[in-house]
DNA sequence: TTTTTTATTGTGCACGTGCACAATGCATTT
DNA sequence: AAATGCATTGTGCACGTGCACAATAAAAAA
């Protein structure tokens, strides 16, 4: 019933060689007789032998460095949120030995993203966690990465095709399937639903939304014919956005649903309000301005990016590499989540939403 | 920038005393000088000292040994589930020295589970993790832990009122209320809906059912007159259920949406699909069975009950208690999850839905 | 003053690992 | 036979903590 835990004194006691020996033996750095090696191996095969990894990080203890490169916080509250998922996972690392620093940069300038990075690298860190949201730019960080045995991570863009660096995220194309079911299953004789985009970037360089926009139309496309209407928006201006929103609306008045592929549902959700129209709504993001309005009742559904855990598991991966030499996954695909007035609250400030890693 | 975390050691040397003196204030065990204390107070609030886990859980290093006690889960997929999240956690906290065996009873028997907790007796564990199925005999168990000091945790069924154990589950009310709100949303003029019990159990002793239907009816009554129909099944044959389900639903042909209220919706779904009733269909629980129909169409939402995190994150806390000195929360709540076609895959297998505990 | 008691402070060790380096055995060369 | 080289093996140390115990200083008793 009681399972011991073998050390490496144990196992040189019974193979009958020094603690040395079964160190070059796990390690295989040669040295070793053919005669102690096949006791210690025989050994190691009945015992199925697992380092104290206790022991051994607090042996390679020193204090590791890594840096952070996200979108600027203070514009969005989007980032807001992945930056609380760092700033927990620095907290839950501290005492570990890992200390973690953030730098940011402009989402419309990639000049500032390598700008970050040179700073960076002046504080020549032990990893490094970024969103990679310009793939030129990031494909030159791997490299300098890779060069300088930098460990990486990257969360909410994926990585060019080809590379190989850790992905936190989630599945683009399904979760605009999943817009389009719950749209569907919101009015099944639905004839007319509407895509709206709104979007600081070129939808163009949006590569998430056009793989968003790409699954919505994939699940559509697979179970009926409802026709579907498209909006994207370039202004930067709420009031322009929702004017501009009003006059669509106005203009074609039985849509049975509308998804909005990014954070910006609320701004729709309050033209909605004010038309007085009970249009179905699906959008992303649980932000302060969204969740009002699905309380409300204007907005059915949100999907959850999880935006918190993807940036800290991000940084859990390389931490724990860092300090427990545990793999770190290619890829790691979080739920998507639905979130609905009666579930919202268990996905805000849920510091506990979150994992200890496999080793 | 570089924040370099401190030792004991470097205390001492700044406060100009030995490292024994630093432990004792730090441990407040006594015999020190207030000239001394007052030294090392000082430059502990100016550093912010956090001790070293891993050096620490090193020092502390006995093997743990933890047991649960959870129902048969031979007999039931749900449970099958539960196991798994043990297995997760036991090969997570095995190279930290903690070791876990299993112990099971039977649903129907509440002997079985005190005879079960006599061999774990016997076994003379330093945690437990139990499914506290009988609250009678539960109280029984929590009395002779606090009396041993075994550290123990429960989850899925909340132990009863006053009782101070450690518990991961869901809010049951709020998972009533969240069956209620998705039937609502599916069809918006429904008139009348119809809630399922299928259980094993006598519903009086059925707490979490009981909850969940409360929580079911509150929802609909703050915001509707839909009329609300009751079947409760007590067969244990499948054939049985049904055959009760299918004369249910030709005697009363226009019933909106019916709510399972256990993992028994396929059941349910078979009916449906046979009569052709496009009825809609939630139940719980991502058991193949369910997940078959809700594939197929005939159910539209599955509320997950994330059985595998409820073990997992059981056996963390009583693991991380023994292993690190963590603190374990009172009440560890999980979000209740909305699956359907389109993001059941996130939700099946993930071995990473987990999270690393705060310290 | 010397001895004993008490209060405070300093030091050694173990936990398990991984590495550096010292020590051993054995065969070959001088 | 002594010296040298090489292959293999054994040992010491550090990581940071926490505890036991030794050492010191100061005060009290002789």
């Amino acid at each position: 019933m009681e399972k011991k835990s073998y050390t490496i004194k144990d196992i040189a006691k019974m193979a009958k060689v020094s603690r040395g020996t079964v160190d070059r033996v796990l390690h295989n750095r040669g040295k070793v007789s053919e005669d102690a090696l096949i006791r210690v191996n025989e050994v190691l095969e009945k015992i199925n032998y697992h380092p104290n990894l206790i022991a051994r990080s607090l042996k390679n203890s020193k204090d590791y460095y890594v840096a952070v490169l996200m979108p600027d916080y203070q514009s969005d509250a989007y980032w807001k949120t992945c930056y609380k998922g760092i700033k927990d996972a620095a907290k839950e690392f501290k005492s570990y030995g890992v200390s973690i620093d953030l730098y940011f940069f402009t989402m419309s300038e990639a000049g500032s993203f390598m700008e970050s990075f040179e700073k960076i690298l002046e504080a020549n860190p032990d990893g490094l966690v970024l969103v990679p949201a310009f793939s030129q730019e990031a494909k030159e960080v791997y490299q300098v990465c890779d060069q300088r045995s930098i460990v990486y991570s990257t969360f909410n863009t994926p990585p060019e095709e080809g590379v190989e660096a850790t992905f936190v995220g989630q599945d683009m194309v399904q979760s605009g399937r999943l817009g389009a079911e719950l749209l569907h299953l919101l009015d099944k004789d639905a004839s007319k639903f509407l895509i709206v985009h709104i979007n600081d970037e070129e939808f163009e360089n949006a590569i998430h939304l056009q793989k968003k926009e790409k699954g919505f139309r994939a699940y559509l496309s697979e179970r009926s014919d409802i026709e579907i209407l498209r909006l994207s928006i370039q202004h930067s201006d709420l009031q322009d956005q929702q004017a501009e929103i009003r006059k669509f609306l106005k203009g074609d008045s039985n849509i049975s649903g509308i998804w909005v592929s990014s954070s910006k549902a609320f701004a729709v959700a309050e033209v909605l309000r004010d038309l007085k129209l009970k249009t179905s709504l699906v959008g992303y993001d649980l932000i302060e301005e969204n969740t009002r309005f699905l309380e409300d009742g204007n907005i059915d559904f949100l999907i959850n990016q999880n935006p918190r855990s993807q940036a800290f598991f991000s940084v859990a991966h390389v931490a724990e590499k860092l300090a427990f030499q545990k793999e770190m996954p290619e890829e790691h695909l979080l739920p998507i989540d639905i979130v609905s007035r009666e579930n919202l609250i268990f996905y805000l400030n849920n510091k506990r939403n979150r994992t200890k890693l496999l080793i």
